[in-house]
DNA sequence: GCGGGAGCTGGACGCATGTACACAGCAGGT
DNA sequence: ACCTGCTGTGTACATGCGTCCAGCTCCCGC
């Protein structure tokens, strides 16, 4: 082994608590936002020492940018597992996809709280700011293909506008659980007809 | 005068000194989030002693309730003088009015800050979450009575829709200020051909 | 002009926080 | 078998917080 394993198997577990901290954090900030990220909460919601927070992250942006890139990993696999269960092959199956992913989305709100929470945090802090537009860039990217694969004109644009769509969505959402997913689905439908040039209204 | 008026004109001055705190707790909140909004932080902002923020606010979470209703006031404020400029007669009027909405709001980008912030934020605040949704109430009406006057059909949803559509915009460029309001110009265009059945796009 | 009381203030208290650091425990080398 | 050095921990400290409240200031009523 090189110089990096120390000792037998430590580094493994050494990552499993890492994860562990950031998986707190998560929860954390779903249950009472960022400010209630404290080291002494985490440690106890992760069930390690004190110490441990301090020990493994240099400090509490580390922390949070940590935890935002180990989300938005997570969403990154529901969004593969999602396309294997729904593949793309028209513009209706765009609109169902999506309303399909924020329908996961919504049936565990903590994330949506977490991505919100950490992108307006963002509009403050640079380094997480990187981190936020590296996961944006990633799921516009892959919206963008999908919709090139349909033919859609101006992907990458549309792909934005989709986005910006359902972003909005559950931002209303967040302060007003009643509205419905069928808003949405009804949204989505008229503007991905607007951008789809095959498909006819009426 | 009646009971209330205790002192001269002393109820005046009490409300100048609320004002006063409320604009620098939006001051505060711009510059450092929710969660630099201290007591000490905003009195020394406001330049009034430390025990008013007590004195004329129960708590904290009061204050950052009435803080939001003085910001939701400026917003209404400007989208009045907004509608006395550039009235309403035609789709494409109403895409130059969002964009020009957008714009001056980005010019002062406080009232942004401040509005994410404290949406977000709503989401575990049950009292902060009514302000917030008569907030949007009174936005999506505004618009969507002028999307009737319009002819645009199913005016509430799509006024929901267009407002969802900006609000993606404006978190999009919390964290990528790079984005040009030339983008919401398109998008918008798009959205509002689809939702206006007059406008043909060729 | 002055007594009284309401409006208002700022210092003090108890508490939670981030961080630093002295030390424990363990594994490998000798 | 001991030494050595590193990973990991818990305690201690200074700081800054919200809140409370004793008392000051100021102005009206007399």
């Amino acid at each position: 082994m090189g110089e990096a394993a120390r000792t037998r198997a430590e580094l493994p577990q050494a990552e499993r608590k890492r994860r562990a901290i950031l998986d707190a954090v998560l929860r954390v900030v779903a249950e009472g936002g960022v400010d209630a990220v404290t080291h002494r909460r985490v440690a106890a919601e992760a069930e390690v020492p004190l110490g441990s927070t301090t020990y493994y992250f240099a400090s509490r942006e580390d922390l949070l940018r940590e935890a935002f890139r180990q989300h938005a990993g997570a969403v990154y696999g529901s969004l593969d597992a999602l396309a294997d269960e729904l593949p793309l092959r028209s513009a209706d199956d765009l609109v169902g996809f999506l309303v399909e992913l924020v329908r996961r989305e919504l049936a565990e709100p903590a994330g949506i709280v977490v991505e919100y929470e950490l992108i307006v945090r963002a509009a403050r802090d640079l380094e997480l700011a990187r981190e936020v537009n590296a996961y944006e860039r990633n799921l516009t990217a892959r919206l963008a293909e999908s919709l090139e694969r349909l033919g859609v004109a101006h992907a990458l644009e549309a792909a934005r506008t989709l986005i910006a769509l359902v972003r909005g969505f559950e931002l209303e959402r967040l302060t007003r659980p009643s509205v419905e997913l069928a808003d949405l689905r009804r949204r989505l439908r008229v503007v991905v007809g607007a951008l789809t040039p095959s498909r006819r209204s009426a």
